[in-house]
DNA sequence: ACACATAATAAAGTGACCTAAGAAAGTAGG
DNA sequence: CCTACTTTCTTAGGTCACTTTATTATGTGT
């Protein structure tokens, strides 16, 4: 199963990640698209059947002999929970196999409440939702729980998080999982939604892509020959604390000219009202930066032009950082997600677009992708469901798709 | 040999690894350290043994039982022939397995030649090498051949390389292969000189780590978990087009405020020219910018101050593109590689080190190396001749570098 | 000399793959 | 309908890199 170099046996999981997100697909694809025999594929795909996550649903048209059986998955033989912890809100929701959402809950955010009565709510939180659906317990496979910021994977504990300061090394997953008696995977919302986005098909013609995740903060997920990059003690994907500006404003985090002061919500919103003072914008603040930011992203979406030129601002400023990550690490696909590109998601992805396509240096050999987020608002909490459906259906999947495209 | 799946017997290559770099080492230590049984590691070791890769070499104290057997490498057993075509010279090394340079040629470099010209000049300088040396040609495993800039790997050719525009897809790495009769490992400087630290075993507490390989350029090479990381088409590690000011000057790649404009040896020596026009420095220009940033180097080291000031603002602004890379990435140690740390790469060093002390996300959790390469000024020729030992002889321990081989 | 410890090898088993050959299920031509 | 052919899927046996469990070699301490 797993020897002793690391590599671990997988071709159920390739198989299975293949059927679900290439539709009905007959065995002889499989073989095809996996680089594996039939035989092989045929037994992968038998005990597939027997653990009940795929049927065989009908057969192709002949090609002069006999027909492919057409396999498909069994969506609900299996489910699974994300929650994310966000700065205003947590997100609950289940999933079945095929990334359906079957039910889905938003709570408040946890605000100044303590750790320990954080995660007593989402124990209630999460029982109501499983009742509430009617589900059986047993086919759900565990809970994926995700937060913002730096987290130390090894203790599941979140680790200085801007928003989540007080909670600085509170064994955060652990409490989670013996509270809801749930097996819990944690980790931080941008790896998880670039997860989400592999999990939806969305970025099946990439095997290295970048999933940038802007909430509050900026963080990117990236996935590299279809491994998610963890780093080497987890702290991967800080896109926020890339700096944009060698001699520019000081960051809390230490750094000089981080890209979260220029392009981040609470950025554009102090950028809002400095122009709202001049009598530049018309708009009342609620003081709620997630719901002005919002505000300021419809007017722009409006047409307003001073409301445009914030978002702009912001959008080249997260750009300039993206060019320089791709330069870095050979990206050709970016995907948008969160909650800041709910709103004037087209207008990021059209500026960051056009700067990449001008700026990146292989622009020649190949361009860049954008895309914004098939998961739209929840894609942290569904790829915190998805995380853990693959953690525990596809372990090496998200790698060994590689092969099919091996010479 | 290799499965479907794309992964490749390594056991083999891993204890060779391990062997080469831990010196005289027994089996019951290495079956600990790869976790490996003890009889998996007897096979393996008597497959070096009859290959010739190592030797047992004594026995260790008994520990109130049998004694283990000491094996160690034969370095003579293989050699590798390294080529590192730069700005100003072409470097030949040639190693043994320990990576022991055996010969050593520097030629000027190919400046406007063309790149036919080039081969043919490589070819009678590899052929005086090897027979000047007085070598079994059946011991050399291969010619690795690497270059700055950004290249295809699959044509084996150079992408608008400053230095080398005029050889863009040259397909170098097969006419070097034909020409030689040597298989022929391609790859870019910045890349062959991470290998080359890792090869020298001068990372063996890190799997994950960052080579900064500055010449004209500034590039990187990336080891992540032990593997080189190439990026989705090879061009990975640009880091000299990290952007460290999102408005500054406008870099002939199309980015903007590229680190390379304000900290590479053509920005150093610009600055030094400025600074000697204003009477600040006293400096006679040769025209040459290795030359002459090499003569600022050596001020700088000699305490001049105004030389200091500039090659510690080139070291600043390196190292603000270095914080985000480790951001981005989750490093925890840098080597420093390439001519233009030859002079003052401890001035560098130590700037870039208290940076990185001082701004990156993660500091709290475990701090940044900064390390100046072992392999001095021949690192990248001595990469590439290590690129070459790794490919044939561990491939997967840093996963396998793409071969252009000869026919 | 003895018991005991440790190292290295041998022997047999396992899992994931392979190749080769057959069984099953269709089409096309007589 | 029968036969020939094609294509899909399964079975059977083999290989390879490991494993676990013994066995043999080579020491130390009493």
């Amino acid at each position: 199963m797993v020897d002793k170099l690391g590599r671990r046996s997988s071709s159920k999981g390739t198989a299975l990640d293949l059927i679900r997100s290439s539709g009905p697909i007959s065995r002889v694809e499989l073989a095809e698209m996996t680089g594996l025999t039939q035989a092989t594929i045929s037994t992968v795909v038998r005990g597939l059947i027997t653990d009940g996550l795929i049927s065989e649903t009908g057969r192709a048209e002949s090609t002069g002999g006999k027909p492919r059986m057409h396999l498909q998955i069994n969506p609900g033989s299996r489910l699974s929970i994300g929650v994310h912890v966000g700065a205003d809100h947590i997100t609950y929701v289940v999933t079945d196999l095929a990334g359906t959402v079957i039910g889905r809950l938003r709570a408040p955010g946890p605000a100044d409440t303590s750790p320990i009565e954080a995660v007593a709510t989402i124990a209630t939180d999460v029982d109501r939702l499983i009742s509430g659906l009617d589900i059986d317990r047993s086919r759900i496979v565990g809970l994926g729980l995700v937060t913002p910021g730096p987290i130390d994977k090894r203790s599941g504990s979140i680790q200085n998080a801007p928003t989540l300061a007080h909670w600085t090394d509170f064994p955060l997953a652990r409490a989670v999982g013996t509270a809801t008696g749930l097996p819990c995977v944690f980790d931080n919302d941008a790896t998880a939604a670039a997860i989400g986005e592999y999990w939806m098909g969305a970025t099946s013609d990439h095997l290295t892509y970048g999933s940038v995740y802007m909430g509050m903060g900026i963080g990117v997920g990236i996935v590299i020959d279809g491994s998610i990059y963890h780093g080497e003690l987890s702290n991967v994907g800080e896109l926020g604390h890339v700096s944009v500006d060698a001699r520019g404003r000081v960051c809390p985090c230490g750094n000089i000219g981080c890209v979260e002061l220029y392009a981040a919500p609470p950025a554009v919103v102090a950028a809002a009202r400095r122009a709202s003072a001049e009598g530049r914008l018309d708009l009342a603040f609620t003081g709620v930066v997630a719901r002005d930011f919002e505000a300021v992203a419809t007017l722009a979406m409006a047409g307003d032009a001073t409301a445009l030129e914030l978002v702009t601002e912001s959008a080249e400023y997260l750009a300039s950082a993206i060019v320089s990550m791709v330069n870095l690490i050979d990206l050709h696909l970016i995907v948008l997600a969160g909650s800041a590109f709910s709103v004037a998601g087209s207008l990021y992805a059209t500026t960051i677009s056009r700067m990449l396509a001008e700026r990146v240096l292989a622009r020649s050999i190949s361009g860049v992708d954008v895309r914004i987020s098939v998961n739209g608002d929840d894609a942290a909490a569904l790829g915190a469901a998805t995380m853990v459906l693959q953690e525990n259906l596809s372990p090496r999947s998200l790698r060994a798709v590689t092969l099919a495209t091996a010479p």
